[in-house]
DNA sequence: TCAACCAGTGCAATCGATTACATACTCGCA
DNA sequence: TGCGAGTATGTAATCGATTGCACTGGTTGA
């Protein structure tokens, strides 16, 4: 803050009113004559009067701002959640806390610290590991409806949760392959103990199962979303006596370096073997060959749970938007293809 | 705000002592005595304290927060430097707010509005493409050295400036592709009238000439640091009579774009045309083939912009951090080799 | 012995808004 | 005519901290 900003007082002074009816002309106009109200309404703008947030969050008891955990900026996915969210917010008076809990480990308190402080007054949760002592903290607190998970979550909280239908996308990806005519499929897990990870890696097993293809342990490879474990899995798949004749992959970085390693192993996709990813990132378009993929609606994801959110802080109670599962789309582009007879 | 959270009158009751001196005990510990201080420390501890901060910035006349105006949260490149910021940040009690420029255009009141409605203290702007209005008024407001430019900036303005040494990054590329024996190279701009589009066009240039490459306009190609663009300078490339056999490229994403669209059109990277790319985002490591780029240190930018605000909103006046242009580095990969005969 | 000084502490104003309650005035109706 | 209801506005408390100023009691030096 800088300079003399006009104050409430000044405005009240210039229009030969109090504070109150300033005040009311602002939050609510409908209790001021009209007469009063355009005189207000002038000497506000002849002031250049704005509201000082701070003095009208001290007031109101409210921090005027909610958090939102990344888990990590770098990773592409979360950009257009992230423009999501800031779109849900817009027009609310709510500030955008971001934070990456990669960089920026949060301590176990660290969460309900931010509520205790005052600095918060929801939070946006796109991280799912969170620590069970962190999120007791602030269920303990009472605010448990405020915060919002979303894309993961953490099972048996009684957070509300928007999310992607991901069993769904394992479906969509499983029976795109099984139409071209795969038959041995090969999947890349997300990291251990992940719901996504489950719900990805389940659907896809229930769908295998469904369509009577076979399926080999060493089928299921362990990764955790990242170019490196699609590298890795690369590598296993290179080893193996009985390769699957395509890979869907549980994200598209993965894929990314699943092709990368396969290519250097000497295998081309789609013509040797096919890949889905899932998340449809921006660069997945562009990526060679282009990537076929399930497609996240970040932006919808993003502003459902902004509306989730608001609409637990500003509780006229009734009209809850509920935490709901987002539809995905099957996208098909050029890493997928008939296996080769 | 949640709960009867303990305020300082709580706990300066506990410790029968009046709130100035439980105030001091946190901001100023010397002015009380050893025996009181202890009372009260404990008293805090019992009674679970924790400064609200809008109060203590409603007091202060502070805003408690820093805004950083980043183009577009999903280009990879901006998710290294927001980890430096707030690494920087950390220790401090500022909050940081992001705000995606491109997602959510900024009016061009909203810049000084933000200081104005004593929401934020002091920006950090990604975003050398703020409005001059914006500026000024800004400027106006006498908060010009709370906004600090980073990577980009603004001729002509007074805003302290952080950024990569490009001109040298330029000569790096240059002179690593002269030393692997080329010499017809071209280059994709960024966008028009983009700093950093003329500092490293200007640097690809010089250097150029300096070594006595032969240079034909068309090898200047216009691109805007997209991945699109990357693809469109391919285009133009496949269709030249003269073509180059290396390409700079303003950034990694163009590089991407580049190859790719070299690719389909039947050119292989390296072997028929190198390309050096700039900025070193993870994905470059991955990509197929591996790039060759100029690494910004983005975590290191990052933080030097957040102390360089830092000291300006804490200003004792003397330790200023200055502005400064920070080393870039080759990194060489896959994507160049020395030209086929 | 007394003034000057210092360390330690409290009182109360202050930051800039919101809002419960009180007040004043105008109608409408019995 | 008088009273209750309704409308428009003002008064002042309040949110939870920080801090200038005043006060107290003890020490020091002349």
């Amino acid at each position: 803050m800088i300079q003399k900003t006009a104050t409430i007082q000044d405005v009240a002074r210039m229009a030969q009113v109090s504070t109150a009816t300033v005040s009311r002309v602002l939050s609510n106009p409908d209790l001021v004559s009209e007469r009063t109200r355009n005189t207000v309404l002038e000497a506000i703008r002849a002031a250049g009067y704005r509201v000082n947030q701070t003095a009208r969050n001290l007031r109101m008891k409210r921090a005027g701002a909610v958090l939102v955990l990344v888990p990590n900026l770098g990773k592409p996915f979360y950009s257009g959640i992230l423009a999501g969210i800031s779109e849900g917010f817009a027009g609310s008076d709510y500030a955008i806390l971001i934070t990456d809990t990669e960089a920026q480990p949060l301590q176990d308190s660290a969460l309900s610290g931010y509520f205790l402080d005052g600095r918060i007054d929801g939070a946006i949760a796109l991280d799912g590991r969170l620590s069970p002592d962190a999120l007791r903290q602030c269920a303990d607190l009472g605010v448990a409806n405020r915060i919002v998970f979303l894309c993961e979550w953490v099972e048996g909280g009684k957070f509300p949760v928007i999310s992607s239908d991901n069993v769904e996308g394992a479906r969509l990806a499983i029976g795109h392959l099984h139409a071209l005519g795969h038959r041995k499929i090969a999947h890349v897990t997300g990291p251990d103990g992940n719901v996504l990870t489950i719900a990805r890696r389940e659907g896809m097993v229930a769908e295998r199962a469904r369509l009577g293809l076979p399926a080999r342990p060493d089928w299921i490879i362990r990764g955790d979303f990242s170019l490196e474990s699609g590298r890795d899995a690369a590598r296993r798949i290179l080893n193996m006596s009985d390769r699957p004749t395509a890979v869907f992959c549980s994200a598209d970085m993965v894929a990314f370096g699943l092709i990368s390693g396969l290519l250097e192993g000497g295998l081309r996709v789609p013509e040797d073997i096919s890949v889905v990813g899932f998340d449809d990132i921006e660069m997945s378009q562009f990526y060679v060959p282009a990537l076929t993929t399930i497609r996240q609606d970040r932006a919808l994801l993003g502003r459902r749970a902004a509306e989730l959110l608001l609409g637990e802080l500003t509780k006229s109670s009734s009209e809850d938007v509920q935490p709901a599962q987002i539809g995905v789309d099957l996208i098909v582009r050029a890493s997928t293809q008939a296996p080769s007879p």
